[in-house]
DNA sequence: GGAAAACCTCCCCAAATGGGGAGTATTGGA
DNA sequence: TCCAATACTCCCCATTTGGGGAGGTTTTCC
């Protein structure tokens, strides 16, 4: 008997990306590919079934995302691990799916080899991130909005006034200013315009 | 000698959407991928080089987006057909990649075998295209912006004010908001701010 | 215990916005 | 040729906005 391989699971929406990566595993010696799955839901169910060595997981999908999938995956398997592979360094989302248990994220556009090496540092403990992902979750800092604030920011795109956000959230107009002012100033934007679009552009609204 | 393959050409900036479509088409006996490119302006080398009879093209990519590079290969090759392969069935960049030139689209998540007979499909002369991405372009009807109109809309997700956009296009508040007003009845937004929102959840705007 | 952060109230005021209406010029298609 | 669309000018006026400042509460963390 050989060294047992490490076992992958791969959870992406897309067939293409999974047939990619599924080809990219198939030449390494190491590695091998026990299951795929096309969204969260199917994601849990997978890595109860195949007990994975590293899911491989994205971060948009139908269903159930990719930061809910790794969290129920790494409660009940805390062994897994899980490496999170995505289209936007910028997204606040990476940093959430790493608060929920994920060991490291790397860009879907990186080399194939850097893609390769972040499944071995995974497997092996590590933690490894895109020089890219790891350059905007520093500088970036989690500028997290509160529950308050992205309330606010909800209604701001859906073009609503100050007055109707007010009424809308049981607080006075000046209130909602103060918020929009809070937002403005944690993202650095000129105005409510610039602050919806930059929270849009940053994937920290859901739309 | 057997009867001659279709000759496909793969431009995507992700090595893993290469590397699935490459492997997806491999085991078909009418098809051949005869080169990648990772860019739009490697992708008019690459088919002036190679003369493919078909080219599978990305929309999103560094250097020379989908849509200008369909333009050039149809300019400089008109005989190959170009299918557009896209995430958002909602983008208006399918709709002016088909005014350059492209003879068909097929969402990224879509199942291989249809993905496949896309493919297949632009090569005998169809024009297939994705159900929602027909929807989509049937439903929208193509509410497309002006130049002055886009011209307007990035610089209000900038969080410039009427008058910053007037001086830095050289004409009046009154004409610039005239222009907000046609885009808001355009796409049916209450004001600027959801405008602007709108206008980046339907990537009808570069950013 | 005290500082910090989040959340709220009210006030004032200048600037920006939106919605009218009224008119001119240019362009391109029916 | 005329109509529609685009693009621009100016005007008025009500509403919305952003930016102050000056309080108050609660929760959370050191």
């Amino acid at each position: 008997m050989k060294p047992s391989k490490t076992k992958i699971l791969i959870v992406d929406d897309h067939a293409l990306i999974r047939r990619g990566l599924a080809d990219l595993i198939r030449y390494e010696k190491d590695l091998s590919v026990v299951g795929e799955a096309s969204d969260g839901e199917a994601a849990v169910a997978a890595a109860l079934e195949l007990r994975p060595d590293v899911v491989v997981m994205d971060l948009v999908m139908p269903v159930m995302d990719g930061v809910e999938s790794t969290r129920r995956i790494k409660e009940r398997i805390p062994d897994a691990k899980v490496l999170i592979l995505t289209t936007f360094g910028t997204s606040a989302d990476v940093a959430r799916a790493v608060a929920a248990g994920a060991s490291g994220a790397i860009m879907k556009d990186a080399s194939t080899d850097s893609q390769l090496a972040a499944i071995r540092e995974v497997a092996s403990g590590g933690k490894p991130f895109s020089p890219e992902i790891a350059k905007a979750v520093k500088e970036e800092h989690a500028p997290e909005f509160t529950d308050r604030q992205r309330a606010v920011l909800e209604a701001l795109m859906r073009g609503l006034t100050n007055r109707d956000i007010a009424t809308m959230l049981n607080i006075s107009a000046d209130a909602v200013k103060q918020h929009i002012a809070a937002i403005c100033a944690k993202i650095g934007a000129a105005n409510r315009v610039e602050a919806v679009a930059i929270a849009i552009k940053r994937n920290m609204l859901k739309f």
